[in-house]
DNA sequence: AAGATCATTTATTGATCACAATATGAGATC
DNA sequence: GATCTCATATTGTGATCAATAAATGATCTT
């Protein structure tokens, strides 16, 4: 039935199904939660060929991944037509962060009258775990559960508008981010989870809202006091190398 | 040096410069203004090719655009990889409004205490061309020059982080605002960009906002008063053959 | 005559190709 | 020894191709 066109012996090639139709859904979840959780850093250039030779796909998925990710302010684009991770300066930083408190805040405040047990208890999982990495340093987990419980909430405020405006925000200040736990005077807590939660239990949306700006508030502090040693320039895994709990 | 491959006498080709390296930016900016406009309606499958052959172009830079698109949420992919204008439901609208009533106003505040000379005037020049667009019953131009008044007051506002958000907005509630304006009983006025206007001047930026967020309301309320009646199906121009001021 | 099945047509998707522009590096010159 | 220049290599862009899957229409059956 299928024949293989001939292309001598190719035998050595990957004989699995390369799972057609879906390359560009995988390349884009990973590259969004790549930029997240860190596994770009701010000013990096993407190569479209290097990055579909390290996903192992032609070209092509990964440019219309790379054009969404720029539609979507998540990266932008050279002179010359390449994409990088922008590098955020403090005022834009502060808008960006200003905008997170009205959007996130209107969307827990949605959300707290929508809570569920279920939403409660898996809340509480994800900032158990948010605990434990920042127990241990872990700063790609740490972003990632930070990530999911922030989200949780969000999700649960069910607003098909709200969501993947947030979702852009968090794109464009996630390799930022990452950038600021490296620095060792860099305060890690979740102190204000722990306020959220308490509110979404009682379903107080006022004091839920209040609580996330609150969070949103001391990130963005504690991102522009280090804003100014924006010399980090570490050496750093190129390719989608990343091993966190994906 | 450059050496053609033989593809015997290609003489009967175009013999003219393609315009290369930046079709897909004319044919973004075109669709864009398209949706915000009225030139697509909710529903409308875009198929690739035709507008390909449309914009005189291969499927290929249509390509990037839609996936830009669909990643601003401005179209949806279909189950079978289609994009298409997505049909918005009154939950959806109101979702929709309650967000940009946020975010514009915010803008709104923002411009306020940055507000020029020029920019009044221009406001000003803007409001009178969309007054005769209301008087001439004139849909295209309507949109545009209410489009262009609202943008000029959120570029006023200089961010970076807001504006691309506002855009994704417009150019999601854009084919429904069109639909709305072909119901005869629908209303249309620009009365409170006069206030918004007066607000500006004195710098006022409680006002202005309040401005903005009532036109939003209004608009939103009446979009959803015509709601209802989401089954206006009439025959439309299919490719990309607008008239307005482009 | 109406509905279901199947073949045909058309659609997107991923890959490959060709070209132009940019970035990179080596070499020569001052 | 530093700088300018030019050749090389790499990059994105647009076009084309092969293959899959969905939509469409016609034919057959009930």
């Amino acid at each position: 039935m299928r024949i293989d066109k001939v292309e001598g012996a190719n035998g050595d090639k990957d004989a699995v199904k390369p799972a057609r139709g879906h390359v560009h859904e995988h390349v884009l979840s990973y590259m969004r939660r790549g930029l997240m959780v860190g596994a770009f850093l701010p000013g990096q250039v993407m190569s479209l060929r290097k990055l579909a030779a390290g996903f192992g796909t032609s070209p092509m998925p990964v440019r219309e991944v790379l054009s969404r990710l720029v539609a979507a302010n998540a990266l932008e684009e050279t002179k010359g037509g390449s994409v990088r991770v922008p590098r955020l300066g403090p005022e834009k930083l502060s808008d960006l962060f200003a905008v997170r408190e009205m959007l996130e805040g209107m969307a827990t405040e949605l959300a707290a009258k929508k809570v569920t047990p279920a939403l409660i208890s898996q809340l509480t999982s994800l900032n158990k775990q948010l605990l434990v990495a920042i127990e241990k340093r872990d700063i790609l987990n740490c972003l990632s559960y930070n990530q999911k419980f922030h989200f949780t909430v969000y999700e649960a405020a069910d607003s098909e508008v709200l969501m993947p405006l947030i979702e852009s925000l968090w794109l464009q200040f996630g390799p930022t981010m990452y950038m600021s736990l490296l620095i060792p005077s860099m305060p890690w807590n979740a102190s204000d989870h722990e306020d959220i939660l308490a509110a979404l239990k009682d379903g107080n949306a006022t004091a839920a809202k209040k609580g996330i700006v609150h969070d949103i508030r001391t990130t963005c502090k504690a991102l522009l006091s280090v804003a100014g040693s924006q010399g980090i320039e570490l050496p750093f895994a190129q390719g989608p190398e990343l091993q966190f709990d994906y």
